[in-house]
DNA sequence: ACTCCGATTGTT
DNA sequence: ACAATCGGAGTA
């Protein structure tokens, strides 16, 4: 069968727009490096980058070429291969212990760094189209984690929903 | 070469 | 409140 197969529903993101947002990691005064590298290349793609020396981060890739943009997968629901994902975990966890995170839930996917690059429309790894989740469900607030314009309201996430962060 | 610190998490 | 853990970024 599919004995590794694993999925969820995003729940929660943030939002890294242009080398004009001094939070991001491709912000104007950083500019492009080896780190940051997939950030400037196409839409559609992954950015996964490695942070305080112990975890892994995805984004996608969200805008045109050259201009850095990406969206930070910060939770999700699961959806499928969920014994999976708590093995992957280390333990039986409840929803946002288990992809509750952007640690979390690319330990949960087995997403790492070699993915950095890679098309999101294909396997290993992909986003797909899932049901809308209505404007009116969705809370927008201030990224987290950050101190350069800590009170721009670019996370989103699913209001009340028990994958969400915090 | 050397310092500081981070788009985090788990434990104390 | 704090350790884990290390590459990136800034300074020299």
């Amino acid at each position: 069968m599919h004995g590794r197969v694993t999925a969820g529903r995003i729940v929660e993101t943030e939002a890294y727009i242009g080398p004009h947002d001094p939070a991001s990691h491709a912000a104007e005064r950083i500019g492009r490096t080896r780190r940051n590298a997939a950030m400037f290349g196409e839409p559609g793609t992954a950015y996964v980058y490695r942070i305080y020396g112990l975890h892994w981060c995805l984004n996608a890739v969200t805008d045109r070429a050259e201009f850095p943009s990406a969206v930070l997968i910060r939770a999700i629901d699961p959806v499928q291969g969920i014994e999976v994902m708590r093995e992957r975990r280390g333990g039986a966890w409840d929803g946002r212990r288990l992809t509750g995170g952007p640690a979390r839930l690319t330990q949960a996917l087995g997403v790492t760094g070699d993915l950095d690059h890679h098309p999101l429309d294909r396997p290993p790894l992909w986003i797909a189209a899932g049901v809308p989740v209505p404007d009116a469900k969705v809370d927008a607030g201030p990224r987290i984690g950050i101190t350069r314009a800590a009170d721009w309201p670019l996370r989103f996430h699913v209001r009340g929903h028990r994958c969400v962060s915090r």
